[in-house]
DNA sequence: AAAATCTCCAACCGCTTCTGT
DNA sequence: CACAGAAGCGGTTGGAGATTT
């Protein structure tokens, strides 16, 4: 009897954890709407609701702030940006959503992970003695790491912001509120602009991403031909290894059009996109014990 | 149709950085 | 300057749904 009732004094207290409720999300959203996303921790203190303000944080941020894209997967040149960023700033998944409107640190390290998963078995199973000897596998997913590109029709950068601002009464309000830490984006020359997802993305500051360079366009050749470019630090930039941020320099060379069209401000059509191999592209011809022979290069902060 | 396997992603944890006192 | 609490970040995990056998 005293044991239960200190239990359930004890649950009461207890911090709720785990997927959450749309009568949570509905008071974390008031919560935002009336000061702002701050002040995370008053949520539970307040009795709002037995999260901890991290979690509350999180659900905002990953899932509740308006203009994230849900449910899309990433585009083609959405992938390029990340894998660009990635070799270029390692896995600062946080920094690198700063370049993509409505991705959150969080997609882009899923997205990472499965990215490097995907590679990591094709490689594996792509013709090593060793894994012929395998059970064979039967994904279908294996064999085309980018077969669908060109069927990538997400609305990017689409505003959907009409059904999203729809937690809100007073679009004014959205403007005027104290945004998250995402607005504040650190530019490559090192100052500081706004990010606002109300401003129109041609005010949002974009790096200039590296332009493909025509041989670097991939048509098919021989895995000798291959590991013979190995040799060429450019080619190994492209590729981007997770493990090998340190490869780096990417934003030096030129690796395709922008995302952003700097005069329309809009994002370059998918067509463009479909007449270029991604970077992805090259692991379907690669020799999969390929990635034995990189030594990787020295990292920033060795230099 | 059922079981096995795979993929995606939401959410947690631990650590680091920032901010206020 | 030092400390504490809050916020932010990156790594990891586990479950749900999709796909394959």
């Amino acid at each position: 009897m005293h044991s239960i009732r200190k239990m359930e004094g004890f649950k009461k207290e207890e911090i709720r954890k785990g997927p959450w409720k749309a009568e949570e999300d509905e008071v974390l959203i008031k919560h935002v709407k009336k000061y702002g996303p701050r002040d995370w921790s008053s949520i539970r203190s307040k009795g709002l609701l037995q999260r901890t303000g991290k979690s509350c944080r999180l659900r905002w941020v990953n899932k509740l702030r308006p203009n994230l894209k849900h449910g899309c997967k990433f585009s083609a040149e959405e992938e390029r940006v990340v894998i660009d960023l990635q070799a270029e700033f390692g896995n600062k998944w946080a920094r690198i959503a700063t370049y993509l409107p409505g991705r959150t640190d969080n997609d882009v390290k899923n997205f990472w992970s499965s990215r490097q998963k995907r590679l990591a078995r094709i490689l594996q199973t792509s013709g090593t003695p060793s894994s012929s000897n395998s059970k064979p596998q039967k994904n279908k997913n294996e064999v085309p790491v980018f077969q669908d590109v060109p069927t990538l029709e997400a609305p990017v950068f689409s505003s959907s912001m009409e059904e999203e601002s729809s937690y809100f009464d007073n679009p004014e309000q959205i403007r005027m509120m104290p945004l998250p830490s995402l607005v504040k984006t650190e530019l490559p020359d090192g100052g500081y602009a706004n990010l606002s997802q109300y401003e129109p993305l041609s005010t949002i500051p974009f790096p200039q991403l590296p332009q493909l360079q025509p041989d670097l366009l991939f048509s098919p050749e021989s895995h000798d031909q291959l590991l013979a470019r190995l040799d060429d630090p450019y080619f190994l930039s492209v590729l981007g290894t997770a493990d090998t941020p340190e490869l780096g320099g990417a934003a030096q060379f030129s690796l395709g059009p922008p995302l952003f069209d700097p005069v329309s401000g809009c994002v370059n059509s998918a067509a463009d996109v479909t007449n270029h191999a991604t970077p992805d592209t090259l692991f379907d011809e690669f020799p999969s014990d390929m990635f034995d022979l990189i030594e990787p290069l020295p990292s920033p902060s060795d230099w």
